[in-house]
RNA sequence: GCCGGUGUAGCUCAGCUGGCAGAGCGAUUCCUUCGUAAGGAAUAGGCCGAGGGUUCAAAUCCCUCCACCGGCUCCA
């Protein structure tokens, strides 16, 4: 028997007989180890631990201590589920079940399930963990899992793909339980100490709206119940920071049932909005773009051209009617009026790039169950802009493009992600142009050393682009700002540029929104700063406590020495610690305590939000900071740092 | 759109085995004038999401719709 080499995760390397599995490594490295091994990751690949190794693999081994443990767990619990509904409801068909960063999912069918079946299936987990029965893996033949599955067409499904070529078939087993699965698992239910069912849901076979619809029940579980608490505690508590709620209570905005999927603006969240644009007019200004502004409403003729109408009415998600014999529509995206605006004049290339931005307000019917408070939205407004470029000029906009979206984050502090989204289905224009476009924007990318990942087939219909998303309070990523680079619309409109060869050229468009919408930015930025916004967007600036109604003359002077800012005076006749108290719960970032002795110094005392405090500052040392802060647009409230 | 859940005062919520619509916070008025996270009292505030049905009687039971929340699909 030859030897074969497998490198383990210190570097070093060990050599076993081939055909050894993952736990015999365990064993050759230490008894102990080999005795504690649950599962194996071979080349990043987690596995069970009676996987064969193969020569040069890197193998870790996965005890109940690893990072992967969690995972090997909650596949556990996924069965743990699939049991206990079987024993339940034995009509229930299973199809898959794996782990999720959070706990599991299974999607089940020809079982109908509410709340209280499932509070029912997990007192009935609770006893097979309590039967604490041995999990172990077996084999079957393809024929006989074939057969095995005779009545469930959806395993059978994942024989013949996932599991096509395999031979035998590989199962799990507890109690009376059996599962098609490639593993692994823990050694016995036991090992599952805490557990709940989260939720219910729809779900489409394979993730195909075609499909059939299944009944996916997520839960997730955990070594032991304290865990399983803290777990559920952190989800209670990202909920605080929900920007709905912190919209409700600082008066930000609201999405009345009159205007579902369209979101009121209040005097407070305009303000923040208003500050956003002024400082986007101002990047778009630098960056070579001239502002214009189109109507939201058009004739449906508009958008024939471009591929809009087709591919936005095929989903039924643009808003559109017929009047007067005529078909009107409300805009979904800003290019079609961007490029009508170009295409009025005969364009030289000295004049490019023409760069026109919008603050461009689109409606799309989303789908009802998709609108999510200012985050998923009917009514938008894009910080839109469209280039209009020559060829040569491509990888120097982009560039631009992403430096500027770079610069203006970095004033939000989001960890924010790139994607690049490659050519999809709804595709228009020929194979060689995507992806030329696609290499250009991977290019300007790599060139600016940002770190993506590529999402094959995800974009717009008119040409690829490059997301940036942004992260909510429970973990789902947004796309925030695009860059997207098309060839197709002008081709389609014909506009065209005349080069120095005196002949006319095509010129290539860029798609690009900084922050994306107001909508959603605003929706991620408040749950990111949890409502304590930086000082230059905070709705009220400064509050001002005046100690008794003796001082509230001087709380007017300093008011007005502030004259600029935000400032609002706390008149209630309420107690100091009451109005301290206030001003937390309304997020205000510095609060100013004025009494007798602030009066008689021309003085006040400022306190932050982070409860920081310092008596005695003139006035002038207070607002020559603030000055600097505001202007700067620190992140954080800084003062008294 | 699909599956599950939720709609009661400005906000957070109780009431829901049918029998006069409640609390706390907030608001208003009065008292208090206070030194760094809740001073006191009184008052006002509701088509119990909308429509239909069952019943002597519906916030409560049934049906339909609307909106919202989580997830699926989709997307900035």
């Amino acid at each position: 028997m030859s030897d074969i080499t497998v490198e383990l995760p210190d570097g070093s390397e060990l050599s076993v007989d081939e055909g050894a599995t993952v736990e015999d490594v365990a064993y050759s490295i230490g008894p102990g180890l080999g005795r504690d091994t649950v599962a194996g990751v071979l080349d990043g690949d987690l596995v069970d631990k009676a996987s064969p190794v193969y020569d040069g693999v890197r193998i870790e081994i996965v005890t109940d201590q690893s990072d992967e443990y969690l995972d090997v767990l909650r596949h556990s619990g996924a069965h743990l589920f699939a049991q206990a509904l079987q024993r339940r409801h034995p009509e229930a068909k299973l199809t898959i079940g794996p782990w999720t960063d959070d706990g599991f999912y299974y999607d089940v069918t020809n079982v109908d399930l509410d709340e209280a079946d499932l509070r029912d299936i997990e007192s009935e987990m609770a006893a097979i963990v309590e039967e604490d029965l041995d999990i172990e893996r077996f084999e079957r033949s393809r024929e006989e899992a074939l057969d095995f599955y005779e009545d469930n067409e959806f395993k059978r499904d994942i024989l013949e793909t996932e599991a096509a070529g395999d031979d035998p078939i590989s199962f799990y087993r507890q109690g009376e339980f059996e599962d098609l699965c490639k593993g692994p698992h823990v050694e016995s239910t036991g090992d599952i100490g805490g557990f709940k069912l989260l939720d219910i849901s729809a779900a489409y076979w394979r993730g195909d709206e075609e499909n059939e619809t299944l009944t996916r029940v997520y839960g997730t579980a955990f070594p032991n119940e304290s865990q399983l608490e803290e777990f559920l505690e952190r989800r209670e508590a990202a909920k605080e920071r929900d920007h709905r709620k912190i919209g409700r209570e600082m008066d930000l905005f609201s999405i009345p049932a009159h205007s579902p999927g369209c979101p009121h603006y209040h005097p407070n969240g305009m303000t923040m909005r208003r500050e956003l644009e002024d400082y986007i007019r101002e990047q778009n200004e630098s960056l070579g773009y001239e502002e214009v502004w189109t109507p939201e409403l058009n004739k449906a003729d508009l958008w024939k051209p471009t591929g809009h109408y087709d591919n936005f009415t095929a989903e039924g998600e643009m808003f559109n009617w017929e009047q007067d014999d005529t078909e009107y529509g409300l805009k979904p995206m800003n290019c079609a009026n961007h490029a009508y605006i170009y295409g009025r004049e005969k364009r030289s290339y000295r004049d490019l790039p023409i760069r026109f931005s919008e603050f461009g307000t689109v409606y799309r019917n989303e789908q009802s169950g998709e609108l999510s408070g200012l985050l998923r939205v009917r009514g938008m407004t894009q910080d839109d802009g469209h280039a209009f470029i020559r060829k040569d000029q491509i990888q120097g906009e982009i560039v631009d493009v992403l430096e500027a979206i770079d610069e203006i984050l970095g004033h939000f502090d989001f960890e924010m992600e790139y994607v690049l989204e490659t050519q999809g289905d709804n595709a228009v224009g020929s194979d060689d142009i995507w992806a030329e476009a696609t290499e250009s924007l991977r290019d300007a990318l790599e060139s600016e050393g940002l770190e993506y990942e590529v999402d094959e087939g995800e974009a717009a219909f008119y040409g690829p682009k490059i997301g940036i998303n942004a992260v909510d309070a429970i973990g789902r990523e947004w796309t925030i700002g695009t860059v997207q680079l098309d060839f197709n619309i002008p081709e389609r409109l014909d506009l065209t540029y005349i080069g120095e060869d005196n002949d006319e050229h095509r010129p290539v468009m860029v798609h690009r929104a900084l922050l994306g919408t107001f909508e959603r930015f605003m929706g991620v930025m408040i749950e990111h700063f949890n409502g304590k916004f930086p000082l230059w967007l905070a709705p009220e600036q400064v509050r001002i406590l005046p100690i008794t109604d003796d001082n509230l003359e001087y709380a007017e002077a300093v008011a007005a020495e502030l004259g600029d800012f935000r400032v609002e005076i706390e008149d209630r006749s309420w107690t100091v610690g009451k109005k301290i108290q206030q001003a937390h719960d309304d997020r205000v970032p510095y609060m100013l305590v004025v009494g007798d002795n602030e009066e008689a110094d021309g003085t006040v005392s400022v306190r932050d939000r982070e409860e920081r405090e310092r008596q005695d500052v003139p006035v002038e040392t207070f607002r020559d900071h603030v000055e600097r802060e505001r202007d700067e647009k620190h992140v954080t409230v800084d003062f008294l740092k």
